[in-house]
DNA sequence: ATAGCTTCCGTACTGTAGTACGGAGTCAAG
DNA sequence: CTTGACTCCGTACTACAGTACGGAAGCTAT
């Protein structure tokens, strides 16, 4: 079951060997024991808890969470604490909202201007000047 | 016209002082001459097209312009080349759905998972355990 | 049993966008 | 005509999330 190397964790996980290290010193994931034949204890293995620990983290990551909610998540996870969890997952979500509004708000703006640049090729570009008045808000 | 000192011009514009030698620095800022008595030639002043300027590049961050491409727009727009612009704010434009996308399925599960989680205080928080779940697609 | 990948681990470096520090010079007010 | 705030400039440091390096040890296939 605890059959992975680290290099086919990080596989697995779709991320660099040097990337799950950097999990393991910012304490999101747990360093196995050494397990094998050498004089300093072999090679450690990994199961599947490491591959979902590691899912985990790519699905808070891409929810806006820092490594360092991430820890915090996992810590309340650890401690059964879902009042807390619930708290950083409200913040989270008004982060969110407020993310999308300005990203739409943005995008928007940008396709109005990308529309106004196609319609011709006289005068000075309308995406820079616009961008400009448009930033005086 | 030209009458505002470093700090004024930082301000003006929302940032620090030193976020605007850090733009200067980079080539997204102009930085004018010494204008002064001084045997150095004294102080350096700033007018409205550093104010617009210093506007500009914060509108194209909100649009999640790097600095390194609000530089090459600057520079695109120095030389008129308007089909240029056009090609970066449609690069733009796609990141920007992408990352909408992304963002609004983060909000909807993270909002799911919230309100499962208030609806009760037994069990383990399900926003943890379902965020591995669906971390798994 | 040895060549040649991997792992282990510490340390150092990368890129992005600032932010801080320190000493010398400049300027306006009292 | 000095005090105190501000400017100038180079250099260094910060946070975040990795990414790379290098040498010793471990493992595996021939």
């Amino acid at each position: 079951m605890n059959d992975m190397t680290i290099g086919r964790l990080a596989q697995t996980g779709g991320v660099g060997v040097e990337t799950v290290r950097f999990y393991q010193r910012r304490g999101l994931l747990a360093v196995p024991p050494r397990n094998g034949s050498g004089i300093n204890g072999g090679i450690r293995r990994y199961g599947p808890d490491e591959t979902q620990r590691l899912r985990f983290i790519k699905a808070a990551q891409s929810a806006g969470f820092s490594l360092e909610e991430i820890k915090r998540l996992l810590d309340l996870d650890a401690s059964a604490d879902r009042a807390q969890v619930r708290v950083l997952a409200r913040e989270r979500i008004s982060a969110l909202d407020k993310r999308i509004a300005e990203l739409q708000s943005a995008r928007k703006a940008l396709s109005h201007l990308a529309d106004a640049c196609s319609a011709g090729n006289e005068g000075p570009c309308p995406i820079i000047a616009s961008f400009e008045a448009v930033a005086a808000r």
